[in-house]
RNA sequence: GUGGCCUUAGCUCAAUCGGCAGAGCAUCGGAUUGUGGCUCCGAAGGUUACGGGUUCAAGCCCCGUAGGCCACCCCA
């Protein structure tokens, strides 16, 4: 066992990883632009109050999960690694007076959250997350884009069966209400709830109410819904949100248990799971309408919506449901030339075409170790390249020799003309390989 | 944060009752001094996660710690 290792709950994306979460990111970064979102980057990190206002200070991301940054004098700011987007999105919506540009204020951001919490396979403390937010409208319209844009991310990302979780969750006209007469519910019944209900039922009884203790499952059947008990305004809201995913074809399934592990949430909400796996850490991203969020965090009282997509659990997903690598692991593309040479000491010669060849705009690498010829070309061969480019003897007329390391056939080419002749070699060489390239990440 | 299972080479795994730490793959080299993926041969790679304990003797038994995983919890 190695002295260092990555700190636990992290881990390192190796290439084969980081090429397909980049790939992920890219897929993000180009529907959220077609989509009319603007990029945006906030930091790693935050004053601690940011989160508290803006998450709540009585919910577990807070109370158990946030990394806290030890200070470096007694008397500094208090620093926490954001285990959102939100809250730093909103604090720069509001600390850059963002409420006068033209509204909405769409917001995209592909970035690594940290949460403290014990790891788990799908769990980690530092994971990727593409995140938007559309700050400004109060919807019923946007809130249906923005779960339609989701569907389409987790379609073209190749996930082939997934559930969108949707329920309400009213907001302060009527959830404080509900809420009490939750509350007075499950008091009643206080002596049927296991110990760790019992605790969460003064402090928020909204969470007993997802929970998977058997015991319980009866009494949360039978207890009130959110649904039933949403205000004119609320109801009317969420029919519309209804109407216009139904418009757009999103299929969802309501979910009147569904309660965010977030306080800042208000009406829509939703989760996205993957087909048959409902629980565990598997949930592959979720979001809701934040409506008293900019006014939390000292802003004047402005609508929200967004959501946040666990691109390390959609990762997991596509290579589960393929058995392994998927279409998201299709390799890197491959060097189309490298340059090798029957002289393994001259390194100066090999490098110099490569360069060359480099100018000219072509993928080349050369042979820089000083093994023999053979050799050489076993490690060309296996890193993919479609040719080698072998210095000789030749080389003193100004010849090199051009071999098609798949076809096994080659061919003198004057150094002079090597990038050109490459160029060509190589557009016709794509061309025939592309007929069995999979077409990755289509709509 | 609670409970449980696990940890042997870079990877996947062997190692009889507590009795010499091994294989396959991968890596590097040779066969092959100017021609590749296959094949054959060889080399390198280990504080058996770490720290204690029991024993003539510990990869194996006991205790602790770390990490991973599973179920909770929570979510992404």
């Amino acid at each position: 066992m190695p002295a260092f290792r990555a700190p636990r709950g992290t881990r390192d994306l190796l290439p084969q990883d980081q090429l397909a979460l980049g790939r992920l990111r890219a897929l993000g970064e180009e529907l959220a632009q077609r989509y009319g979102y603007h990029p945006i980057a906030t930091p790693l990190f935050e004053q601690v109050a940011v989160f508290e206002r803006g998450i709540g200070e009585v919910t577990d991301v807070i109370e158990k999960e946030l990394f806290l940054l030890a200070p470096r004098e007694e008397d500094g700011e208090r620093w926490a690694l954001r285990p959102e987007p939100t809250a730093g999105i909103v604090r720069a919506y509001v600390q850059h007076g963002m409420q006068t540009w033209p509204q909405p204020v769409k917001l995209t951001m592909t970035a690594e959250m940290f949460r403290y919490d014990r790891p788990q396979a799908g769990r980690y403390r530092s994971f990727w997350q593409f995140d938007v937010e559309a700050i400004g409208d109060p919807g019923p319209a946007v809130d249906a884009e923005i779960i339609e844009l989701a569907s389409r991310f987790y379609r073209r990302a190749g996930i082939k069966a997934f559930t969108i979780l949707l329920n309400s969750i009213g907001d302060a006209a009527c959830r404080p209400a509900y809420v009490a007469e939750l509350t007075a519910y499950y008091r009643e019944h206080v002596g049927e709830l296991p110990p760790l209900e019992r605790s969460r039922l003064e402090r928020n009884a909204l969470r007993i109410l997802d929970s998977k203790d058997e015991s319980i499952a009866a009494l949360n059947a039978a207890a009130p819904k959110v649904t039933d008990r949403l205000c004119d305004a609320c109801a009317a809201h969420f029919a519309a949100v209804r109407e216009h995913l139904d418009a757009l074809e999103v299929a969802y399934t309501l979910e009147p248990r569904l309660v965010r592990g977030l306080d800042y949430y208000t009406r829509t909400a939703f989760e996205i799971f993957p087909a048959g796996a409902m629980g565990q850490q598997s949930a592959l991203g979720g979001g809701g309408r934040y409506d008293g969020l900019v006014e939390l965090l000292g802003g004047r009282p402005t609508p929200g919506i967004g959501f946040g997509l666990g691109l390390d659990r959609v990762l997991l997903a596509l290579r589960e449901q393929e058995g392994g690598a998927g279409a998201i692991d299709a390799p890197e593309p491959t060097p189309v030339g490298v340059v090798v040479g029957s002289d393994p000491a001259d390194t100066v010669t090999r490098l110099r075409v490569a360069t060359d060849l480099r100018a000219a705009g072509l993928a080349a690498r050369a042979e820089l170790g000083q093994r023999k010829l053979g050799k050489q070309l076993e490690a060309a061969a296996r890193d993919g390249a479609h040719f080698a480019v072998i210095l000789g003897d030749e080389l003193a007329s100004g010849n090199v020799q051009l071999r098609d390391l798949e076809a096994g056939t080659q061919r003198a080419v004057a150094l002079a003309d090597l990038a050109r002749e490459l160029q060509r070699a190589s557009i016709s060489h794509r061309h025939g390989l592309a007929a069995d390239r999979p077409e990755a990440m289509s709509d």
